[in-house]
DNA sequence: GTCTATAGCGCGATAGAC
DNA sequence: GTCTATCGCGCTATAGAC
Protein backbone atom coordinates (compact mmCIF):
# COMPACT_ATOMS: atom_id res chain seq x y z
CA UNK A 1 0.00 0.00 0.00
CA UNK A 2 1.66 3.13 -0.51
CA UNK A 3 -0.64 6.23 -0.10
CA UNK A 4 1.44 8.53 0.69
CA UNK A 5 1.17 11.93 -1.16
CA UNK A 6 3.81 13.48 -3.26
CA UNK A 7 4.24 16.25 -1.16
CA UNK A 8 5.19 13.56 1.52
CA UNK A 9 7.49 11.65 -0.94
CA UNK A 10 9.51 14.58 -1.99
CA UNK A 11 10.06 15.76 2.09
CA UNK A 12 11.03 12.21 3.12
CA UNK A 13 13.51 11.30 -0.31
CA UNK A 14 15.15 14.86 0.54
CA UNK A 15 15.53 14.54 4.34
CA UNK A 16 17.18 11.40 4.10
CA UNK A 17 19.31 13.11 0.99
CA UNK A 18 20.52 15.98 3.07
CA UNK A 19 21.03 14.12 6.28
CA UNK A 20 23.55 12.03 4.02
CA UNK A 21 25.51 14.29 1.70
CA UNK A 22 24.42 17.64 3.17
CA UNK A 23 21.91 20.41 1.75
CA UNK A 24 24.51 21.61 -1.05
CA UNK A 25 24.88 18.08 -2.32
CA UNK A 26 21.69 17.62 -3.02
CA UNK A 27 19.54 18.56 -5.97
CA UNK A 28 16.02 18.77 -7.24
CA UNK A 29 16.70 16.03 -9.87
CA UNK A 30 17.92 13.74 -7.22
CA UNK A 31 14.94 13.91 -5.29
CA UNK A 32 12.71 13.97 -8.67
CA UNK A 33 14.86 10.49 -10.07
CA UNK A 34 14.12 8.96 -6.30
CA UNK A 35 10.34 9.30 -6.69
CA UNK A 36 9.73 8.52 -10.23
CA UNK A 37 8.70 11.90 -11.33
CA UNK A 38 10.52 15.07 -12.91
CA UNK A 39 12.02 17.95 -12.02
CA UNK A 40 9.21 20.67 -12.73
CA UNK A 41 7.36 18.26 -10.47
CA UNK A 42 9.09 18.59 -7.54
CA UNK A 43 9.20 22.70 -8.09
CA UNK A 44 5.58 22.71 -8.22
CA UNK A 45 5.26 21.31 -4.48
CA UNK A 46 8.01 23.65 -3.55
CA UNK A 47 8.92 26.45 -5.58
CA UNK A 48 12.44 26.80 -3.92
CA UNK A 49 14.91 25.26 -2.26
CA UNK A 50 14.91 27.10 0.67
CA UNK A 51 11.18 26.89 0.96
CA UNK A 52 11.90 23.36 0.94
CA UNK A 53 14.40 22.96 3.45
CA UNK A 54 12.34 25.38 5.70
CA UNK A 55 9.43 23.07 5.36
CA UNK A 56 11.70 20.05 6.03
CA UNK A 57 12.85 21.86 9.15
CA UNK A 58 9.38 22.64 10.28
CA UNK A 59 8.31 18.80 9.93
CA UNK A 60 11.56 17.31 11.68
CA UNK A 61 11.35 19.93 14.42
CA UNK A 62 7.70 19.00 15.37
CA UNK A 63 8.09 15.48 15.28
CA UNK A 64 11.49 15.12 17.26
CA UNK A 65 10.00 18.12 19.69
CA UNK A 66 6.69 15.82 19.92
CA UNK A 67 8.62 12.28 20.41
CA UNK A 68 10.38 14.41 23.11
CA UNK A 69 7.71 15.63 25.41
CA UNK A 70 6.14 12.23 25.70
CA UNK A 71 8.91 10.81 26.68
CA UNK A 72 8.90 13.70 29.07
CA UNK A 73 5.49 12.70 30.10
CA UNK A 74 5.94 9.12 30.32
CA UNK A 75 6.09 7.47 34.04
CA UNK A 76 9.83 6.63 33.76
CA UNK A 77 12.61 7.84 35.95
CA UNK A 78 14.60 10.80 34.69
CA UNK A 79 17.52 8.32 33.74
CA UNK A 80 15.37 6.20 31.68
CA UNK A 81 13.34 8.84 29.73
CA UNK A 82 17.35 10.49 29.63
CA UNK A 83 18.45 7.28 27.30
CA UNK A 84 15.13 7.16 25.54
CA UNK A 85 16.29 10.36 24.33
CA UNK A 86 19.28 9.25 23.34
CA UNK A 87 17.85 6.42 21.80
CA UNK A 88 15.78 8.40 19.53
CA UNK A 89 18.28 10.19 17.98
CA UNK A 90 19.95 6.96 17.54
CA UNK A 91 17.61 4.90 16.17
CA UNK A 92 15.05 7.58 14.44
CA UNK A 93 18.17 9.81 12.90
CA UNK A 94 20.21 7.20 12.48
CA UNK A 95 18.00 5.01 10.78
CA UNK A 96 17.87 2.75 7.73
CA UNK A 97 20.80 0.75 8.80
CA UNK A 98 23.30 3.52 6.73
CA UNK A 99 24.68 6.72 8.47
CA UNK A 100 23.23 9.60 9.14
CA UNK A 101 23.68 12.85 10.32
CA UNK A 102 21.17 14.54 12.20
CA UNK A 103 19.29 17.03 10.41
CA UNK A 104 19.80 20.16 13.08
CA UNK A 105 23.21 19.11 12.64
CA UNK A 106 23.76 19.34 8.91
CA UNK A 107 21.60 21.96 8.67
CA UNK A 108 23.67 23.79 11.29
CA UNK A 109 27.03 23.16 9.65
CA UNK A 110 26.14 24.44 6.56
CA UNK A 111 24.24 27.25 7.76
CA UNK A 112 26.26 30.02 6.53
CA UNK A 113 25.23 28.79 2.62
CA UNK A 114 21.58 29.28 3.27
CA UNK A 115 18.73 31.38 3.76
CA UNK A 116 19.22 33.77 6.90
CA UNK A 117 15.86 32.66 8.09
CA UNK A 118 16.83 29.46 8.56
CA UNK A 119 19.63 29.91 10.76
CA UNK A 120 17.23 31.20 13.17
CA UNK A 121 15.36 28.31 12.98
CA UNK A 122 18.30 26.16 13.19
CA UNK A 123 19.20 27.35 16.47
CA UNK A 124 15.42 27.49 18.19
CA UNK A 125 15.44 23.93 17.39
CA UNK A 126 18.78 23.35 19.51
CA UNK A 127 17.00 25.75 22.42
CA UNK A 128 14.00 23.80 22.43
CA UNK A 129 15.85 20.68 22.87
CA UNK A 130 17.98 22.33 25.30
CA UNK A 131 14.72 23.11 27.14
CA UNK A 132 13.22 19.62 27.30
CA UNK A 133 16.77 18.29 28.44
CA UNK A 134 16.94 20.77 31.30
CA UNK A 135 13.44 19.94 32.42
CA UNK A 136 14.92 15.76 32.40
CA UNK A 137 17.95 16.90 33.93
CA UNK A 138 16.12 18.96 37.01
CA UNK A 139 13.63 15.75 37.45
CA UNK A 140 16.84 13.54 38.17
CA UNK A 141 18.46 16.38 40.22
CA UNK A 142 15.47 16.51 42.57
CA UNK A 143 14.57 12.13 42.49
CA UNK A 144 18.32 12.01 43.40
CA UNK A 145 19.16 9.96 40.48
CA UNK A 146 21.80 12.77 39.06
CA UNK A 147 24.56 14.84 40.77
CA UNK A 148 26.13 17.45 39.15
CA UNK A 149 27.24 20.82 40.33
CA UNK A 150 25.77 24.21 38.70
CA UNK A 151 22.90 24.89 36.80
CA UNK A 152 20.60 22.26 34.77
CA UNK A 153 20.82 24.87 31.60
CA UNK A 154 24.39 24.84 31.07
CA UNK A 155 24.37 20.92 31.74
CA UNK A 156 21.56 20.35 29.28
CA UNK A 157 23.41 22.36 26.58
CA UNK A 158 26.87 20.26 27.54
CA UNK A 159 24.54 17.35 26.72
CA UNK A 160 23.43 18.31 23.46
CA UNK A 161 26.44 19.00 22.87
CA UNK A 162 27.68 15.94 23.07
CA UNK A 163 24.94 14.72 21.22
CA UNK A 164 25.74 15.83 18.26
CA UNK A 165 29.53 15.69 18.29
CA UNK A 166 29.05 12.35 19.28
CA UNK A 167 26.20 11.75 16.26
CA UNK A 168 29.11 13.44 13.77
CA UNK A 169 32.20 11.29 15.48
CA UNK A 170 30.24 8.07 14.93
CA UNK A 171 29.40 8.68 11.43
CA UNK A 172 32.79 10.03 9.94
CA UNK A 173 34.73 6.39 11.81
CA UNK A 174 32.10 4.46 10.76
CA UNK A 175 31.37 3.13 13.83
CA UNK A 176 27.72 3.33 14.84
CA UNK A 177 28.90 1.88 18.61
CA UNK A 178 30.57 4.67 19.61
CA UNK A 179 27.49 6.85 19.57
CA UNK A 180 25.96 5.13 22.46
CA UNK A 181 29.47 4.24 24.18
CA UNK A 182 29.92 7.73 24.74
CA UNK A 183 26.36 8.64 25.69
CA UNK A 184 26.28 5.81 28.15
CA UNK A 185 29.67 7.39 29.89
CA UNK A 186 27.78 10.53 30.25
CA UNK A 187 25.11 9.07 31.67
CA UNK A 188 27.40 7.39 34.17
CA UNK A 189 29.06 10.80 34.59
CA UNK A 190 25.85 12.72 35.46
CA UNK A 191 24.76 9.87 38.14
CA UNK A 192 28.18 11.16 39.78
CA UNK B 1 55.12 43.14 3.49
CA UNK B 2 53.00 39.90 1.72
CA UNK B 3 55.54 37.57 0.79
CA UNK B 4 53.45 34.57 0.64
CA UNK B 5 53.24 32.64 -2.19
CA UNK B 6 50.24 31.92 -4.40
CA UNK B 7 49.63 28.22 -3.15
CA UNK B 8 49.50 29.37 0.44
CA UNK B 9 47.02 31.71 -0.24
CA UNK B 10 44.97 30.43 -2.03
CA UNK B 11 45.21 26.98 1.39
CA UNK B 12 44.85 29.89 3.24
CA UNK B 13 41.70 31.55 1.54
CA UNK B 14 39.89 27.86 0.56
CA UNK B 15 40.36 26.87 4.40
CA UNK B 16 38.43 30.26 5.61
CA UNK B 17 35.60 29.97 3.03
CA UNK B 18 35.00 25.97 3.93
CA UNK B 19 34.82 26.85 7.67
CA UNK B 20 32.43 29.32 6.99
CA UNK B 21 30.17 28.06 4.09
CA UNK B 22 31.22 24.38 3.77
CA UNK B 23 32.83 22.36 0.83
CA UNK B 24 29.83 22.64 -1.41
CA UNK B 25 29.35 25.61 -1.31
CA UNK B 26 33.13 27.02 -1.91
CA UNK B 27 34.12 27.61 -5.50
CA UNK B 28 37.52 27.89 -7.58
CA UNK B 29 35.74 31.13 -8.34
CA UNK B 30 35.30 32.28 -5.06
CA UNK B 31 39.32 31.25 -4.53
CA UNK B 32 40.28 33.46 -7.58
CA UNK B 33 38.10 36.39 -6.54
CA UNK B 34 39.33 36.43 -3.17
CA UNK B 35 43.01 36.34 -4.06
CA UNK B 36 42.79 38.42 -7.00
CA UNK B 37 43.64 36.13 -10.03
CA UNK B 38 41.56 33.84 -11.96
CA UNK B 39 40.05 30.99 -12.04
CA UNK B 40 42.67 28.59 -14.11
CA UNK B 41 44.97 30.17 -11.98
CA UNK B 42 43.91 28.25 -9.22
CA UNK B 43 43.39 25.37 -10.98
CA UNK B 44 47.32 25.54 -11.89
CA UNK B 45 48.39 25.10 -7.77
CA UNK B 46 46.16 22.77 -7.92
CA UNK B 47 44.12 20.87 -10.74
CA UNK B 48 40.78 19.08 -8.75
CA UNK B 49 39.01 20.45 -5.79
CA UNK B 50 39.34 17.10 -3.55
CA UNK B 51 43.23 17.49 -4.58
CA UNK B 52 42.65 20.95 -2.90
CA UNK B 53 40.76 19.53 0.07
CA UNK B 54 42.93 16.89 0.85
CA UNK B 55 45.94 19.12 1.12
CA UNK B 56 44.00 21.50 3.07
CA UNK B 57 43.36 19.17 5.44
CA UNK B 58 46.94 17.81 5.65
CA UNK B 59 48.13 20.86 6.14
CA UNK B 60 45.41 21.64 9.00
CA UNK B 61 45.99 18.57 10.58
CA UNK B 62 49.34 18.90 11.17
CA UNK B 63 49.31 22.39 12.52
CA UNK B 64 46.36 21.21 15.06
CA UNK B 65 48.46 18.30 16.01
CA UNK B 66 51.72 19.96 16.34
CA UNK B 67 50.43 22.78 18.41
CA UNK B 68 48.66 19.86 20.31
CA UNK B 69 51.89 18.25 20.80
CA UNK B 70 53.52 21.45 22.13
CA UNK B 71 50.70 21.98 25.03
CA UNK B 72 51.52 18.19 25.96
CA UNK B 73 55.05 18.65 26.24
CA UNK B 74 54.92 21.75 28.56
CA UNK B 75 55.40 21.59 32.02
CA UNK B 76 51.52 22.91 32.69
CA UNK B 77 49.06 20.74 35.03
CA UNK B 78 46.98 18.22 32.70
CA UNK B 79 44.35 20.72 34.03
CA UNK B 80 45.77 24.15 32.34
CA UNK B 81 46.48 21.47 29.19
CA UNK B 82 43.34 20.66 28.91
CA UNK B 83 42.06 24.44 28.53
CA UNK B 84 44.78 25.39 26.52
CA UNK B 85 43.63 22.79 23.87
CA UNK B 86 40.10 23.89 24.18
CA UNK B 87 41.14 27.57 23.94
CA UNK B 88 43.08 25.89 20.76
CA UNK B 89 39.88 25.54 18.99
CA UNK B 90 38.03 28.42 20.05
CA UNK B 91 40.68 31.33 19.30
CA UNK B 92 42.73 29.79 16.28
CA UNK B 93 39.64 27.52 14.79
CA UNK B 94 36.95 30.41 16.04
CA UNK B 95 39.51 33.31 14.61
CA UNK B 96 39.14 36.56 13.00
CA UNK B 97 35.84 37.77 14.39
CA UNK B 98 33.94 35.48 12.32
CA UNK B 99 32.43 32.23 12.97
CA UNK B 100 34.12 29.78 12.06
CA UNK B 101 33.71 26.00 12.07
CA UNK B 102 36.23 23.54 12.96
CA UNK B 103 37.04 22.10 9.45
CA UNK B 104 37.62 19.13 10.52
CA UNK B 105 33.71 18.90 11.66
CA UNK B 106 32.81 20.73 8.66
CA UNK B 107 34.53 17.80 6.64
CA UNK B 108 32.56 15.25 8.60
CA UNK B 109 29.54 16.66 7.89
CA UNK B 110 29.87 16.65 4.61
CA UNK B 111 32.13 13.78 4.01
CA UNK B 112 29.26 11.72 1.89
CA UNK B 113 30.56 14.19 -0.48
CA UNK B 114 33.38 14.49 -0.93
CA UNK B 115 36.09 11.66 -2.30
CA UNK B 116 36.43 8.40 -0.17
CA UNK B 117 39.72 8.57 0.56
CA UNK B 118 38.72 12.20 2.73
CA UNK B 119 36.90 10.02 4.74
CA UNK B 120 39.58 8.00 6.30
CA UNK B 121 41.82 11.42 6.27
CA UNK B 122 38.97 13.20 8.85
CA UNK B 123 38.68 10.12 10.91
CA UNK B 124 42.26 9.66 11.39
CA UNK B 125 41.85 13.20 12.60
CA UNK B 126 39.38 12.56 15.27
CA UNK B 127 41.72 9.48 16.62
CA UNK B 128 44.64 11.73 16.51
CA UNK B 129 42.92 14.24 18.53
CA UNK B 130 41.69 11.81 20.92
CA UNK B 131 44.72 10.07 21.49
CA UNK B 132 46.18 13.39 22.73
CA UNK B 133 43.45 13.84 25.23
CA UNK B 134 43.27 10.55 26.66
CA UNK B 135 47.22 11.29 27.02
CA UNK B 136 45.95 14.61 28.79
CA UNK B 137 43.19 12.24 30.60
CA UNK B 138 45.75 9.90 31.76
CA UNK B 139 47.76 12.44 33.03
CA UNK B 140 45.22 14.45 34.82
CA UNK B 141 43.94 10.89 36.43
CA UNK B 142 47.66 10.00 37.91
CA UNK B 143 48.06 13.14 39.67
CA UNK B 144 44.54 13.59 41.25
CA UNK B 145 43.37 16.36 39.36
CA UNK B 146 40.91 14.22 37.38
CA UNK B 147 38.51 11.79 38.45
CA UNK B 148 36.32 9.54 36.37
CA UNK B 149 35.09 6.34 36.39
CA UNK B 150 36.16 3.95 33.14
CA UNK B 151 39.23 4.05 30.90
CA UNK B 152 40.36 7.13 29.24
CA UNK B 153 40.25 6.40 26.13
CA UNK B 154 36.35 6.58 25.79
CA UNK B 155 36.14 9.48 28.15
CA UNK B 156 38.44 11.45 25.29
CA UNK B 157 36.32 10.54 22.78
CA UNK B 158 33.43 12.24 25.08
CA UNK B 159 35.52 15.04 25.54
CA UNK B 160 35.96 15.76 21.65
CA UNK B 161 32.15 14.56 20.88
CA UNK B 162 31.57 17.79 23.14
CA UNK B 163 34.20 20.38 21.72
CA UNK B 164 33.09 19.56 18.60
CA UNK B 165 29.21 19.95 19.39
CA UNK B 166 29.87 22.78 21.08
CA UNK B 167 31.41 24.43 18.17
CA UNK B 168 28.61 23.60 16.23
CA UNK B 169 25.53 24.94 18.40
CA UNK B 170 27.60 27.95 19.24
CA UNK B 171 28.47 28.78 16.09
CA UNK B 172 24.77 28.70 14.56
CA UNK B 173 23.18 30.33 17.69
CA UNK B 174 25.83 33.28 17.52
CA UNK B 175 26.88 33.01 21.12
CA UNK B 176 30.31 32.79 21.36
CA UNK B 177 30.73 32.65 24.86
CA UNK B 178 28.53 29.43 25.04
CA UNK B 179 31.84 27.15 24.11
CA UNK B 180 33.71 28.49 26.84
CA UNK B 181 30.89 27.98 29.29
CA UNK B 182 30.29 24.27 28.03
CA UNK B 183 33.86 23.21 28.19
CA UNK B 184 34.06 25.07 31.20
CA UNK B 185 31.50 22.89 32.81
CA UNK B 186 33.23 19.79 31.36
CA UNK B 187 36.29 20.90 33.29
CA UNK B 188 34.27 20.81 36.50
CA UNK B 189 33.09 17.50 35.90
CA UNK B 190 36.28 16.04 35.54
CA UNK B 191 37.68 17.43 38.29
CA UNK B 192 34.82 15.31 40.41
C1' DG C 1 -0.39 17.45 -10.75
C1' DT C 2 2.85 16.11 -13.89
C1' DC C 3 4.81 16.62 -18.31
C1' DT C 4 8.38 18.54 -22.14
C1' DA C 5 11.36 21.91 -23.07
C1' DT C 6 14.33 25.36 -22.12
C1' DA C 7 16.30 29.56 -20.13
C1' DG C 8 20.19 31.22 -17.66
C1' DC C 9 23.75 30.62 -14.81
C1' DG C 10 27.74 28.74 -12.09
C1' DC C 11 30.45 25.01 -11.79
C1' DG C 12 35.04 22.17 -12.42
C1' DA C 13 38.24 21.64 -15.70
C1' DT C 14 41.35 22.23 -19.93
C1' DA C 15 43.98 24.24 -24.13
C1' DG C 16 47.09 27.25 -25.55
C1' DA C 17 49.02 32.13 -25.61
C1' DC C 18 52.13 35.00 -23.06
C1' DG D 1 52.66 31.26 -13.19
C1' DT D 2 48.94 33.60 -14.84
C1' DC D 3 46.20 34.80 -18.65
C1' DT D 4 41.91 34.44 -22.16
C1' DA D 5 38.69 31.61 -23.87
C1' DT D 6 35.88 27.87 -23.86
C1' DC D 7 33.85 23.20 -23.19
C1' DG D 8 30.39 20.39 -21.16
C1' DC D 9 27.68 19.69 -17.50
C1' DG D 10 24.43 20.17 -13.54
C1' DC D 11 21.93 23.28 -11.24
C1' DT D 12 17.52 26.15 -9.91
C1' DA D 13 13.76 27.74 -11.90
C1' DT D 14 9.96 28.83 -15.31
C1' DA D 15 6.53 28.61 -19.40
C1' DG D 16 3.09 26.27 -21.33
C1' DA D 17 0.92 21.75 -22.95
C1' DC D 18 -1.77 17.95 -21.26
Amino acid sequence: MNTVDTRTKILDVAQDLIQRVGVNAMSYRDISEAIGIRNAGVHYHFPTKDGLITALLERYSDDVLSLLDQIIASPESAETKLRRYFALFETTLLSGNQDKACLGGMLGAENESLDAALTEKVANFYRANERRLAVILVEGQQSGAFKFAGDAETMAVLVFSTLQGGMLLSRVKGDGTEYRAILERLVRMLKG
